[in-house]
DNA sequence: TCCTTATTTTAGGCTTTCCTAAATTATTGT
DNA sequence: ACAATAATTTAGGAAAGCCTAAAATAAGGA
C-alpha cells in the first residue's frame, strides 16, 4: 500500500512541507528557487506525485501545492532523519554547526529505521534539534513550534516570522519593503559577535541583508 | 579534472574490483549476476564508463573488463567507507554482524570524506575491518591481503579462494565441481561450533554448501 | 575441424528527472 | 476594464539506467 519514494520525491516534499503553513500552499515558481532548477521541471514532478496512489500532494493549476497525509509522513520521516542527523553528527563525530547541514541532507534519504533509531537512542531521544528546532516524533508528531526572537537566532537556524512589534512605523516599513512581515520565511547565515548583527536570507525574494540588534529584537520567529 | 561519479558506477567500480585479480578480468556475466541486472545493462553500462574521460574501465569487446587507476581509486574509496562503516555502525551504534553490510551499502556513496576522517579517527584509524579484512588507507593503499585458513573463518567473512591442499584427488575432485577452486569467491554464512561445520556461499554458482573441517582445514582464502 | 551451446553485444524501448522554448493563465497598474 | 508583465503549464527532447529480443561472437565436444 504504501510505495517506497525516491530520494528526489523526499527532497519535494520536504521542500513544499517548509514552504507551507496553515493557510498557505507552495507556488511552483518558490518550489523551483528552493531546489534550484526551472518551474517548468516542478510542476512536471508536482504533478506525477499527485497522480501516484495514493497522492502524495494535492494539486490545482495556477493554485500552488499542498500535502497530502501521505506526503506529510514522508516529508516529517525524512524532516526527522534530518534533524537526527545534526544532532548526531554535531554531538557526537564533532561537527561545527556550519557543516552538519549539508551532511544531514544527503543522509536523511539512506538511513535505515534502525539506524534512526539507533542514533536517536545514542542522543536520548532528543525532542529539540540543533538549533532549537521540534523534532517530529517516532510517530511523526511535530511538537508545538517556539516562538524565539530573531536577535537570539544563530547560523543555520531556519524559521517563519511570526510577528513583529509594531511601534516604530518607520522601521514598520523598511521591514515591509524587505519581505520581513509575518508568514516570510528565513534563514541565519552568519552572526557577527562584535556589533551583535545578523546576516540573514529572506527566503520569499531570495534576498540577504544585514540586520542590526536594534532590528533583530523586535521580530518574532516560529523555529522550523 | 576528476568528475564525480554516480552512486551506481559507484556500485559496477566496486563488483568489478572484488572480481578482479591478478591475471584476470571480469566478464559482463559475473557482474551482472552480482548486481542482479541483464548482462545487456552491463554492456551498456561499462561502454559509458570506458568513454568516460579519464577511462575508468579498460574494456575491450568479449573480453571482459579491468578497472583503469581512475577506475581503482573510485573502487578504493568505496570500499573504504565501505569498511570504515561497518565497523563503526558495529562499534558505535551496536548493530549486528548481519546488519551492517547492508546499511553501509547505502551509506558508502554519501559520505563526505569529512565523516570519513571523522570516524576513521573515532576507531582509532583502524586497518583491518570488522571481518578481518584490509581496509585500504586514506591515500588509497591496499594492505596486503592475509592468508586465512577457511576453517577460521566465521559468518560474515567473504574472500577469494587462494589455493587448496592437493594432496587427495579425490577431495580435489569434490571441490572442483562445488567450484572451490582458487579464484572462487566465497561468504561464511553460518558457523556450527558443535561439529565445526561452516556453510558457505559460492558466488561464481550461486550455491551454498556445508563443509566439514576436513575440508575447511584445507582451504587458504584471502580475505575480501 | 565444424557444429552446437553459451556468452556477449546490438537494437529498440521504457522510466525518471531534468531542460528550453512556446503557449497559456494570473496579476497588476492605470 | 484592459493591456503589460509575471507566473505557470505544455510540448518536445536529452541523459542515465534499466529491459527484452535478436544478432554476433566465442568456446567446447565429437
Amino acid at each position: 500500500m504504501e510505495s517506497p519514494v525516491s530520494e528526489r520525491v523526499e527532497d519535494y516534499l520536504k521542500v513544499i512541507y517548509s514552504l507551507t503553513t496553515e493557510d498557505e500552499r507552495a507556488s511552483t515558481g518558490e518550489i523551483a528557487r528552493v531546489l534550484q532548477i526551472s518551474p517548468a521541471s516542478v510542476t512536471d514532478m508536482i504533478q506525477r506525485l499527485a497522480a501516484e496512489n495514493p497522492p502524495l500532494v494535492d494539486y490545482r493549476k495556477h493554485q500552488g501545492v499542498g500535502l497530502t497525509e501521505e506526503g506529510e509522513k514522508v516529508a516529517l520521516e525524512t524532516l526527522r532523519h534530518h534533524r537526527l542527523l545534526e544532532l548526531f553528527l554535531h554531538e557526537l563525530l564533532g561537527y561545527s554547526w556550519d557543516q552538519v547541514h549539508e551532511e544531514a541532507d544527503r543522509l536523511e534519504h539512506v538511513i535505515s529505521e534502525y539506524f534512526e533509531e539507533r542514533i536517536s537512542e545514542v542522543l536520548g531521544d532528543p525532542e529539540k534539534g540543533l538549533y532549537g528546532e521540534p523534532i517530529p516524533s517516532e510517530e511523526l508528531h511535530v511538537p508545538v513550534r517556539e516562538d524565539i526572537c530573531l536577535h537570539d537566532m544563530r547560523p543555520g537556524q531556519r524559521g517563519v516570522i511570526q510577528s513583529v512589534k509594531d511601534d516604530d512605523p518607520g522601521l514598520l516599513q523598511y521591514l515591509q519593503t524587505n519581505g520581513l512581515v509575518p508568514g516570510a520565511r528565513i534563514e541565519v547565515l552568519d552572526y557577527s559577535p562584535y556589533d551583535n548583527n545578523l546576516h540573514i536570507r529572506v527566503k520569499e525574494h531570495d534576498q540577504e541583508i544585514v540586520l542590526g540588534a536594534a532590528v533583530t529584537a523586535q521580530i518574532f520567529v516560529d523555529l522550523q
